[in-house]
DNA sequence: ATGAAAGCGCTAACAG
DNA sequence: CTGTTAGCGCTTTCAT
C-alpha cells in the first residue's frame, strides 16, 4: 500500500507512525526484547502501512551477521562443482534464499584441508552448507558455530544433517533386482573416501550376504565416464554378472553405454539400476530404473535450518522410493 | 601474514599503521579520489601487512550497494527454474560472484509483468542478469539503472548482452545435416515468444530457404518432454523426414525417444541433432551430435560485468563450435 | 593532497 | 515496558 515513487522507509520513519521510539520499533520487528500489546500492533501495522522492510546492510552492520549462504562441496578437487546434483542443489539454495535476501555462493573445499574456520569467520557468510561432507571435515567445525553450519550428508553432534535415506532407497532398487531374478549383482560404488556413499554399499553387502550372492564392487567417482569403465572392469571380471547398481543415474548411464559397448542387452541380458531419478533417466534406452532424491526439498530445507537462527535445527532423513522403468 | 587468532583488521588500523588517516587510507583502497604516490603506497603495504579485506556490510550501508546479484529467468511459469541450463547458470554464477564475496539468488520473473523496477529498487540487490528476457522486459529497465542490469541473450541500449553465437551454431549444426545428404530437414523450435530461439530459426529457413527444401517447423519448449512430443507431429505429418535438429540437446534426446518409439533407426533413417553439448550428449545412445554452448564462460562474463561497477560492459558473442557425434 | 567530522540504518546496553 | 545514547565500519563532503 506504499506509494511507489516515494524513499523506502526506515525504521525511525516506522517508529514515528507508530507514535513509539526507535528502540521499541526494532524490538517488536525483530522479535527480541519485550513490548507491550499496544506496541506491538501498532508497529505493526506502521509497518504494513509504510511497506517497510528492514535494511539487511545496516542490520548485518550491527549484528555482524553475514549476507550470504556458503555452499561448500568437498571433493579431491575443484571439478566437483561440475557435477549436475551440485547444480540442482545450488539453484534450490538461491531460491530458498531469495525470501530471506541472502544470496549464495559456492565454493571447493578440498578434501585434504577442510578448512571451515577461515569460510566461518568471514563476516560476510550468515551460514554454511556442506555437501558430501568428511568426518574431518566436521571435526573442524569450532563448538562457536552451532548452528551457522548444517550438512547435506552426514552430520555429527555439532552439524544437523539433512539427507536422502539412500540407505533405504538402495536396499529397495536391490530388492527389485533380486525379486526380477537377478542373482549375479555388480555395483558401481562412489570413491571410498565419500561418507554419503557407505549406506547403499552397506545395503549391497546386506543383500548379497543374505542371499549368498558373490560380492561384486567396484569404485567409481559418479560421474557417468566412471561408470562406463567401472562396467567394463564389471564386464571383464565376471563376465556373467546379471544386473548392474550404480550408486547414482550418472554412474547407470554410463554402464548403459558400456553395455551396448559390449553387445549386451538391457535388461535382457543384464538389468541396469541407478539413483537420484534425474530427469533424463525417463529418456534414457531403455528408461532408467532409480529411486528418488528429493534434492530440491532437502537443500530448501537446509537452507531455511541455517538461516533460521530461531529454532534450534535438528537432523532430517527424506525418504526415497523406487521408480520402475525399462532397464530393470 | 597476519596472526590468525587476532581480530579482523579495520579500517582504521591499516590508516594507523599507514601513518594516515582513514579518508586516505579510504580513497586509496576503494581507489576513488586523490592520494600521493607515497601514501598510496604506504596504504598498500598496510593492507597487505594486515591482510585488511573491507566488510562489505558497511560500505553496502553507506553506498546503498547491495550484496547479491539476481538471476531473473523469464518465463510463462515458475518452472522454468527447473531447467537444466538454469541450473548450471546459477552454479556458474554462485562461483563467479565467490571472490566479490556476493551470493546470488534466484528468481523467476513472470514473462506477462516482468517488474524489474522492483527488483531494482531493492537495496539488497547488486545487479541483475536476465535470463531469457524478452523486449518488454528490457524496455522495463530504467536508464538509472544502467550497468546494473546484463542480459544472458538479447540485449538493448541499456542492457549489455552476453550469448553464445546461437545463429552460427544453429548453422554449422544443419550445414553438417545437409553435406551428410539430409534433405527433408526438420526443427523442433522453442517457444515463439523467446527472442533467444530466434537466431537458431532463421538459421533453419536460411537453409531450407537457400537450398529449396521443405519447411518442416514445429514448436517445443526446450524440455526432453515437448521435443518427444513435437518429434511425434514431425512423423505424423512428414512421415519422410530424414533429419530432426532440436532446439537444444534436451530437446533431442525427446526426439530419439520418439524415433525409438517409432522404430527408427538413428542415424541409418533419420539424423538427430541438439544444441548445447551438456554432459549426457556423449552418452545418449546413439551420442548426440551438437554444438557446443560455453554456459560456465557466459554466464562468469555475465556476473563480472555487473559487479565490476568500473568499466561500462560491452556486449559479447560466445562462439559455437560442432560436435560431431553418432546420432547425425 | 589530506584530515576532521558527519552520517548510512540499525541494534543493544543502560537508565528510567 | 520504554526511550536515550552510543556505536557497528565505512565513505564523503568540506575545510585546510
Amino acid at each position: 500500500m506504499r506509494a511507489p515513487q516515494e524513499r523506502q522507509a526506515r525504521l525511525e520513519d516506522v517508529a514515528k507512525a507508530a507514535g513509539v521510539s526507535r528502540s521499541t520499533a526494532s524490538r517488536v520487528i525483530s522479535g527480541s526484547g519485550p513490548a507491550s500489546a499496544t506496541a506491538r500492533d501498532r508497529v505493526h501495522s506502521a509497518v504494513r502501512m509504510l511497506g517497510y522492510r528492514p535494511d539487511q546492510a545496516a542490520r548485518s552492520l550491527v549484528n555482524r551477521s553475514g549476507f550470504r549462504v556458503v555452499l561448500a562441496v568437498v571433493g579431491t578437487s575443484a571439478r566437483v562443482l561440475d557435477d549436475p546434483y551440485v547444480h540442482r542443489a545450488v539453484a534450490a539454495a538461491a531460491t530458498a534464499a531469495m525470501p530471506y535476501e541472502v544470496g549464495v555462493s559456492l565454493r571447493w573445499l578440498p578434501r585434504d584441508a577442510p578448512r571451515l574456520d577461515r569460510m566461518l569467520d568471514d563476516r560476510t557468510v550468515r551460514g554454511v552448507v556442506l555437501f558430501n561432507t568428511t568426518e574431518a571435515a566436521l571435526d573442524g567445525v569450532p563448538s562457536a558455530f552451532r548452528g551457522r553450519v548444517v550438512s547435506i550428508g552426514i552430520g555429527s553432534r555439532m552439524v544437523p544433517s539433512f539427507d536422502v535415506d539412500n540407505g533405504g532407497g538402495a536396499a529397495a532398487v536391490l530388492e527389485h533386482l533380486y525379486r526380477a531374478g537377478r542373482r549375479r549383482i555388480a555395483m558401481v560404488a562412489g570413491p571410498a573416501w565419500m561418507p554419503c556413499a557407505r549406506r547403499p554399499v552397506e545395503a549391497y553387502r546386506d543383500l548379497v550376504n543374505s542371499a549368498g550372492l558373490p560380492v561384486r564392487l567396484v569404485a567409481g567417482d559418479f560421474s557417468a565416464a566412471s561408470g562406463r569403465r567401472a562396467t567394463g572392469t564389471v564386464l571383464d571380471r565376471w563376465p556373467d554378472t546379471d544386473a548392474v547398481f550404480g550408486i547414482n543415474d550418472a554412474t547407470a548411464f554410463g554402464a548403459l553405454a558400456a553395455l551396448r559397448d559390449a553387445g549386451r542387452q538391457v535388461p535382457a541380458d543384464v538389468a541396469v539400476a541407478g539413483f537420484d531419478d534425474i530427469g533424463y533417466a525417463a529418456l534414457s534406452a531403455p528408461a532408467l530404473t532409480t529411486a528418488t532424491h528429493p534434492v530440491e526439498r532437502i537443500v530448501a530445507t537446509a537452507v531455511e535450518a541455517v538461516l533460521t537462527q530461531g529454532g534450534v535445527p535438528s537432523s532430517r532423513v527424506f525418504p526415497s522410493t523406487l521408480v520402475r522403468r525399462d532397464s530393470a
